[in-house]
DNA sequence: GGCGGTATTGTGGAAATCCGTAATCGCCCG
DNA sequence: CGGGCGATTACGGATTTCCACAATACCGCC
């Protein structure tokens, strides 16, 4: 999917000229009025960043930002506002926004920080694609194979696997056999880089 | 080493009355008058949190800030003004300030914010001594048993890594034993996850 | 020159892993 | 009820790792 601005402003004239200020730098602009027509217009799977208004009629930005937050949507949102304070500003950044610029501002500033994000959300995507193929395949294995993975990951010879389990040695090694394969790896030691990171 | 507060500030009733705040609640305070005062005073080995003023004479908060960050001082530092402005505070907290705060400001607010910094830099403390230990432990190495390292963590069977390095195989043997016992480990796996966010 | 540290290699055996083949048991699903 | 799947186990052999004992060579330092 193509990364999108989304443009979340209850200012027609600022949706206007922000839209076209995108469009004319090459990036991909969608306005929203309101942060209910943003919901109800973008489920989920969405890619880029989001420049959102702080006060709107209905919800406000911060809302908004909260919400998408606990859906555990991770877009970068850059707070657009008029009439912000510092501890507006600084609440925020806290709570993970990219960034937080007054209107009115200057057109280059403001597309460096949407490419920023947008190069960000890039990685970010990357990043948590490679996560997700992992996870996937470690939800392919059998309650077993997670055991047994623990034992190997905590360097414990399969002996001692054994004998934790109360299994013989011989399932042991069925089950490292398996899981590894389902892994798609060949040793434990790229098992324990695959999963670097994690618990 | 304890904790305590680094108070900069150039107003000396600030100085005096977060002081006593500071110590009323049971934490450490050290003020000083200036940025450069500060530097005298403090060169390294630090703990605990900053509380730095904007505006002061000579060097601005921020730019103390910024020296101490290109210094690799990694103190937590909530910035603590009269006259910021929106700007200001996204500045500093994308350049990785703790907080921002405006004065005059709540008492209670600002003990749990410092608290919060403190815990933070506790745990940062932690962190960074075990990474300390290994890397110490890492340097211990010799060239080549950290060249037979990096192939035992690639996953690499003895027989392989022997191949590599064009040396035989029992030498290979014997560098991974000193190394393992030099890391403090006893299996590549713990190795591997003793590592576990390096190269 | 001797001493210590690093790198190197060998022999040989104990221990562990790796793997193919094969079989049993219990459970869920069509 | 038969088939598929996960869990279990056994035998036996190939491969690899682990380790003690032993030795040679280079290099810098006192």
């Amino acid at each position: 999917m193509n990364q999108h601005v989304y443009l979340v402003d209850d200012d027609e004239a600022i949706r206007d000229s922000l839209g076209w200020l995108f469009q004319s730098r090459g990036v991909d602009c969608r306005a929203f009025a309101s942060a209910e027509d943003f919901l109800a217009a973008c489920d989920g799977g969405l890619s880029g960043c989001l420049l959102l208004d702080i006060r709107m009629d209905g919800m406000s930005g911060p809302e908004l930002f909260d919400l998408l937050r606990a859906r555990g949507c991770t877009l970068p949102v850059i707070f657009l506002t008029g009439h912000g304070d510092v501890p507006m500003a600084v609440s925020a950044l806290k709570k993970g926004a990219f960034d937080f610029v007054e209107k009115p501002c200057n057109d280059n500033e403001l597309v460096n920080r949407v490419l920023e994000a947008l190069s960000l959300e890039a990685s970010q995507r990357a990043a948590s694609s490679t996560a997700d193929s992992v996870n996937h395949r470690l939800a392919a294995l059998t309650t077993r194979e997670r055991q047994v993975m623990e034992l190997v990951l905590a360097g414990k010879f399969n002996k001692v696997i054994a004998d934790e389990l109360q299994i013989s040695m011989r399932t042991v090694e069925v089950h490292r056999a398996n899981l590894f394969e389902k892994m798609g790896v060949k040793t434990a030691v790229e098992l324990a880089g695959l999963l670097t990171g994690k618990r």
